[in-house]
DNA sequence: GGTCGCCTTGACAAGGTTGTCATGGCCTGT
DNA sequence: ACAGGCCATGACAACCTTGTCAAGGCGACC
């Protein structure tokens, strides 16, 4: 384990000069095949890696991404590191990760880091990838970025998504193929693109298939546990209630349960619960959440696969590419025939 | 936004030499108040930020701490990240997280990524942290490292952890105090060092409380759901039950909820269920779960500073430095009065 | 008054890689 | 046989900062 080999070993040992070392190893063109074998041969014994600072002082890349957020679910965070690393992993790059407070001054900290680091792009996570002034600076700096799932300007940049009417769509019609007729609806936080997406996914299934909409039976939720048990509450008190409560996401779904579980509401006997994200609560309540998945590392994946393929890049005229995912219907035990 | 200050460009408006910028920015002595207010003046009004790259090739350190997890709770790697950010920010460092994968070939994850970034430090989470590879690797590099929680071999390098022994010793005196006398315990998975921790600390709790520790009320859990879940099936079957479990992780005490909820025993009122860890699902529940909370950010922020203040660098002679941090009993209402 | 030593500063090399441009060999077309 | 062009390769500069060492200024001490 000699600390340091340098590039000048390897050219010395193959017998070449430092600049063909670096053609093979950066796979550029014009190397003979028989001097390409030569040197990797070299390469391999003396266990060469190129020193990442000095590459990325001398070329353009820093062979970093990096990757914003403020504060998501742990779960979805980890999932991005995970699908983005899958991908960077091949082509040399590191994740560096850099959690924001959006409550400050962000631009106070995403500048000073752009400026030092000089990553070679960014993936950004909801909230951050809506935030204005997070944008605004890497326009500045001209790093190229991928937003996930983003809410507004969508032609602003490279972003991934998953179908979230689609998805709602789908859950809906679930519901509706076991019988249910009286579907209530909780809706997510008005700020998050998301919960209209998801809403008008619901009210568009519902209408196809010639089920009304009761003003009474879609409540306000702020995709938290305690907003969806309190919706819940209201949903599910008196003789009248729906047979089947689709939460917008998995928090407020478990919230439903909850206070199902209170008023001894077998489920899904008596009511049918839906969530929507399969976060780790959806397994881990009794029964378990019939949820939506979303393919998180594969979009984070996607992202990374934007921003190295150089397609993120933001060519004046075109308009920005980008991807859409599909999604999981996760069908588990909160979900029975209607009564 | 000038895409490019270099500190020949401070030099030149503060009129000093680029070295004495250079020292100003590194808070070297040795340069006159005045002096220093004028290239901090230059600094400020240029916006200049020292290129990282630039940085670490000239000099030794690299600004950047890696973060090697495998595997663990989403909560827990987000925890350990923010925590760890916290003191790095400040000191101009930064974060670079690597998923390894322990069934592979770890050696070929992490010896080149080591030799092409050459990290100032790394921290290691559990499992990673006592994978014998893994260490000897880093050790071989000469890369300092802290290890979160390690269960083996604690003179081998810098470590950060909590008091297992304690935190279950008091977990089980909350629930003596509120008159349980027939405590049942689910273990966690014996290849985790924890488990048997918090064990030593409940028997001891019954012990020095006069209270006998009979053979069917410890169950053989692995730290998931479903045996936590299976745990409870058998700890629960009959009439003579425990008034209370304590189940060594949340995630087997959410498997203890959902049996109880099953068999429609009444938590807290005939069961008192307590975990361990304060997971997100921990809140999640109804009723919320008793628990205890490891101070994960705190621990991550305390590894953070043993690497950044040097002490985690191997002294021979003296041991590795260490930190035993406190823990917080988090008393909700799955836990209450015996029957 | 001279010498010593400390504080402050600057000139220059070093650090490892990539980019630019030049060089020489060989092939192609006439 | 010769001009022109392409391929393979190398010499050297460039990237930006820190480390080393030397030098100048100034006060203190003998």
């Amino acid at each position: 384990m000699n600390a340091k080999v340098t590039i000048h070993d390897v050219a010395r040992l193959s017998g070449v000069s430092i600049k063909t070392v670096s053609r093979v190893l950066n796979r550029e063109p014009n190397v003979k095949a028989d001097t390409r074998d030569r040197v990797q041969e070299a390469v391999a014994s003396l266990n060469y890696r190129p020193n990442i600072s000095a590459r990325s002082l001398a070329g353009s890349k820093a062979y970093l991404i990096g990757v914003f957020f403020d504060n998501p679910s742990p779960a979805y965070v980890t999932d991005v590191q995970l699908g983005a690393i899958g991908r960077c992993r091949t082509e040399g790059y590191h994740l560096i990760v850099e959690p924001l407070d959006s409550a400050g001054d962000v631009e106070e900290q995403v500048a000073p880091m752009l400026a030092t680091l000089r990553m070679d792009g960014v993936i950004l996570t909801p909230p951050v990838c809506d935030d204005a002034r997070v944008l605004a600076v890497l326009d500045a700096e001209g790093v190229p970025y991928v937003r996930l799932s983003p809410d507004k300007d969508l032609d602003r940049s490279a972003y991934v998504r998953m179908d979230d009417v689609a998805a709602a769509y789908e859950m809906t019609a679930h519901l509706i193929k076991l019988g249910h007729k009286d579907i209530a609806f909780i809706k997510g936080h008005p700020d998050h693109g998301a919960a209209h997406l998801r809403y008008d996914g619901y009210a568009k299934a519902m209408a196809e298939h010639g089920l009304a909409v009761r003003d009474d039976r879609v409540a306000q939720g702020y995709f938290s546990f305690r907003s969806g048990f309190e919706a819940a509450e209201v949903l599910l008190a008196g003789e009248d209630r729906p047979t089947a409560i689709f939460a917008s996401n998995d928090d407020m779904a478990l919230g439903v349960m909850a206070v199902a579980n209170r008023l001894r509401l077998n489920v899904p006997e008596t009511l049918s619960v839906a969530g929507f994200d399969d976060t780790p609560g959806a397994k881990v309540v009794w029964p378990q959440l019939t949820t939506v998945r979303q393919p998180i590392q594969a979009m984070a994946a996607a992202a990374a696969d934007l921003l190295l393929s150089g397609a993120a890049r933001v060519d004046e005229g075109s308009s920005p590419p980008s991807r859409l995912l599909d999604f999981d219907l996760v069908v588990r035990e909160s979900t029975g025939p209607a009564v």
